[in-house]
DNA sequence: TAGATTGTTAATCGATTAACAATC
DNA sequence: TAGATTGTTAATCGATTAACAATC
């Protein structure tokens, strides 16, 4: 029951995690333009959010300031990439190469993320052993045979929703332990599976209230 | 001051919202199932939550449920609908239609949320005059003068991160009230304008801290 | 030294969970 | 009536914001 207590600190805040990418998109352009440290308070202004916020963000992932010159820039985006594992490369395998999967294929940002797409799947006999970006399409079937044997520990689901737990199921039954989910469909997988949804409807509905508010709300607001 | 208390109420909870769509695809399964009323506890074993919380998240959008039965599914989903304004269509600009963008202008299931993509915009020559999943791609800037003839209020940014911020003025400029925004930059836009962020980045970032724990964590704390 | 900046502790805020009376 | 279910109020939890002493 301790290590249960250890593992869930050791995660962060997981706001505090969300928001670190965008700090590391920031730190990597001061480096480059040769600027050794940086302030909470610089970063806040670029970034919109409060200095106190900032610096409790950067504690969790152990660096600490100097009083007066700020976060040594180098060591911060070290630490950073450490944290998020983003410091190595990781393989992973891509099930779908519909519309979105085969755009999710041809991105290059992922490398800036250390993630690797090194085989993609699809179950559709049309698709199957064309070449797509540079990565030729293997049929379905072959998916949780070759990510045991290349120790694959990362999914990415881009197939239609019908077929989306079935992939899932697939990919835990070889050993995958975490699944990035571009499908609309939830999914139901052991405890141990870590699933991370790209949820456009959750995403567009809040968009939605908000444009339904501005556009008929102050109208009502002012009866 | 009484005005902006009211419009934040309104809003509801962006917690509860984010939820809604997943209720609203349960509630038209079980219509089409010509099942009348569900209860709170069927949702959550469902879809994973409290029943507590569904009561909450159901109250917001001001539906009353009958003690014993449950709620009136036909009402769930015609309440749900007109909260987040998807039983109206709206019509969408979307500008840039490389990869990420041809997939969404391909993506069939915006119709379920009342979102239609009439046009779409580029600005390579290469692309414009193509015609794409059935519409001719424009040049980029014919936006702003036809979003405004045209009363747009929603624009769809698949630009890359270079040319985002430029695409986004010219939305704002325009009179587009919100911005549903796929490219990885952060948009710097007047406080009236609507942005909402699908940021690759942050979810991956939370996924592969999850990943890192799982991977290294556990063995480090068995020392 | 004076001033800027960090790091930490306390206060606030919002959302989730728990408890329970009201209702059909 | 008894039992299931809602709706509401209170307690808990986590994250953000504020305050301020410590430090270079």
């Amino acid at each position: 029951m301790f290590r249960v207590e250890l593992e869930k600190e050791r995660v962060g805040s997981l706001a505090t995690v969300r928001r670190l990418p965008a700090y590391l998109h920031l730190l990597k352009q001061l480096n480059a333009d040769g600027r050794e440290f940086v302030s909470s308070t610089h970063i806040g202004r670029d970034l919109k959010l409060q200095p106190d916020q900032v610096r409790k963000d950067i504690a969790s992932t152990g660096i600490v300031g100097k009083p007066k010159s700020g976060y040594h820039v180098p060591a911060l985006i070290h630490a950073i990439e450490t944290f998020l594992r983003w410091d190595n490369n990781t393989d992973a395998f891509l099930a779908g190469v519909g519309n979105l999967g085969s755009a999710l294929l041809g991105y290059k940002g992922f490398e800036d993320y250390g993630l690797s797409i090194v085989s993609a799947f699809d179950s559709s006999p049309a698709k199957v052993g064309k070449v797509i970006h540079g990565r030729q399409i293997l049929h379905m079937s072959k998916l949780r045979n070759l990510a045991e044997r290349m120790h694959i520990h990362l999914g990415i689901i881009a197939v239609p929703a019908e077929s989306a737990q079935e992939v899932a199921d697939a990919m835990a039954s070889a050993g995958i332990a975490a699944i990035w989910n571009f499908s609309p469909a939830g999914l139901n997988l052991p405890e141990n599976v870590i699933v991370e949804n790209i949820d456009l409807a959750s995403s567009l509905a809040v968009l939605s209230r908000k444009l339904a508010i501005r556009l008929s709300g102050p109208a009502e607001a002012d009866l």
